[in-house]
DNA sequence: GATACCATTTTGGGATACCAAGCTGGGATG
DNA sequence: CATCCCAGCTTGGTATCCCAAAATGGTATC
C-alpha cells in the first residue's frame, strides 16, 4: 500500500527530526539503501523530496543532513511569522468555531507536566491547525513546513523554568482572541508570541553551541 | 556542465510555462525521455522536483501539467501578497540603495510599448528582486515560487488598456516609498498593487473561460 | 617526518531491465 | 446491437548495472 519511496522519506524525516541521525551528517545513497533494505531508486526519491523540504542538503557531491544554521533559524522564523500572521487574520475572519474547538482540546490535551516530547508536538501541532485553520493551503503549508524544519532547533532548545507555561498561556491568549474574532489582537499577540520565541531559541542555541557540537551536532553561526 | 536532470527540469519548465505544453496535458515519463532524448532517471528526478514547484501533479497513476486552478490561484495570490509586503518591509529597513538601483533599471528597461514577453518578465522580475533585496532567502523563495506558480496565469490575462501604465506607475510608486525608507507606505502601495492585481487577474480568467478551454487547457474553477 | 603522487575504491549520475497494476480494444455472448 | 470479459499493451515503481569523477590511502621521495 505505501510505496518503497513514502516509506523511505517517512522513517528518514522521522530520524532526523528525531535527531537519530545527526545535523551535519553525511548520507549516501548506498549507505541509506541498506539501511531501509530498498534500492536506490526510492532512496534517490526520498531524499530530492527532503532536499526541497530542507532536511537534507547537497555538500558538493553527497548527501548530508541539514546542519543547525543559527542564520537560517532566524530568517525561517522571520518568514514564519510573516504567513503565520497572515493565517491568523484570515482565521479570524472565517470564525469556524468547531475548528476553534478542535485548537481547544489541542491546548487543554497536554499541560506543562506532560511529556516533553509531546508538549513539543502539541506546540507545533497548535500553530500548524491555527493556520490551517485560514482555508489558505498555501499559508497553511508555509507554516507547516516552516515549523517542520524548525523541529529540530525547538527540541534543541534549553527552556528556562516556566516557559511552557507561558507559551501555553499565550496560546490560549491567541486562541481567545481568535474565538472573538479580534483579528489585531490575536494578529499581535501572536507576532509577540514568535519573536519573542525566536529570540529566546536564537540566544539558548548560541549559549549551548558547545554542546551541541561535543554531541557531534554541526551548528553554524549566523 | 550541465547534468541531464538539470537540463530536462529546465527545459520542461520553460515548456510548461511557455504554454507549449497545455495546462492539464498528460505527461508519460517516457514520453518526456524520448522528447528531450534522456533515460528515465533524470526525467524522474525532474519530475520530482517539478511536482513540488506546483506545475507538475499526479493525476492518480500518471503525470499530468497543472491545470490553470481559479481557487489555488487565489490563495496563492494572498499567499504572495502576506509575504512580500512582510518582505518589503524588511528592503525599507535595510535601505541597500545600490539594489535599489537595480530594481530601478529594471523599471525604466521596459515600457508600456516593450514586447509583451518582456514586460511580463519585468513585472515578475520587479516582484522577486524587491523580495531578494530584504535578505531573507525564505520570504524571497516564497515570493520566487509564487510568482513562477503565477506565471501562466499571468500571461493569459486579457488586461485591459492603459493596464500596463498603471501597473507600471504603481511600480514606480512603491519603489519612491522604499527608497525613502517609508515602510508603511510601500507596504500599503504593495498591497493594494498586489490585490488589485489579484482581482483583475482573476476577473480576467474568469470571464475567459470559455476562450481558454476551446485553446484546450485545463481550467478549474474555485 | 612531511609531502607529493598514483592506484584503488567509493560515490552520485545515468541507463536499462523487470514487474505488477491499470487501461484498452476487440471479440464472444446474450 | 448492447454488454461483458479477457488478452495484450502501457505505465509508473523498483532493482541493477555501468560510468566518470572524486575521495581515499598507501608509498616513494625529499
Amino acid at each position: 500500500m505505501m510505496s518503497q519511496t513514502q516509506s523511505v522519506e517517512t522513517q528518514l524525516r522521522e530520524m532526523i527530526l528525531g535527531l537519530d541521525i545527526g545535523p551535519g551528517e553525511k548520507l549516501t545513497e548506498r549507505g541509506v539503501e541498506a539501511r531501509f533494505a530498498a534500492s536506490r531508486t526510492p532512496v534517490r526519491a526520498a531524499l530530492l523530496r527532503l532536499e526541497t523540504e530542507g532536511l537534507v542538503g547537497r555538500e558538493g557531491r553527497g548527501w548530508t543532513v541539514a546542519p543547525i544554521h543559527l542564520g537560517e533559524i532566524e530568517q525561517l522564523s522571520v518568514y514564519r511569522e510573516a504567513v503565520e500572521v497572515a493565517a491568523v487574520k484570515l482565521t479570524c475572519q472565517r470564525n469556524d468555531q468547531t475548528g476553534l474547538d478542535g485548537l481547544e482540546a489541542l491546548l487543554v490535551s497536554c499541560d506543562a507536566r506532560s511529556a516533553r516530547e509531546e508538549v513539543h508536538r502539541a506546540g507545533m501541532d497548535f500553530h500548524i491547525e491555527l493556520a490551517r485553520l485560514s482555508g489558505n493551503d498555501f499559508l497553511f503549508r508555509g507554516v507547516r513546513d516552516a515549523m517542520t524544519r524548525l523541529s529540530r532547533a525547538r527540541w534543541l532548545e534549553v527552556r528556562r523554568e516556566g516557559a511552557r507555561e507561558r507559551a501555553w498561556a499565550e496560546h490560549r491568549a491567541i486562541l481567545a482572541a481568535v474565538r472573538t474574532g479580534d483579528a489585531e489582537t490575536a494578529a499581535r499577540l501572536l507576532a509577540a508570541h514568535i519573536s519573542g520565541g525566536r529570540e529566546r531559541l536564537l540566544a539558548s542555541l548560541a549559549a549551548d553551541r558547545r554542546g551541541l557540537k561535543a554531541r557531534g551536532f554541526a551548528v553554524v553561526a549566523a
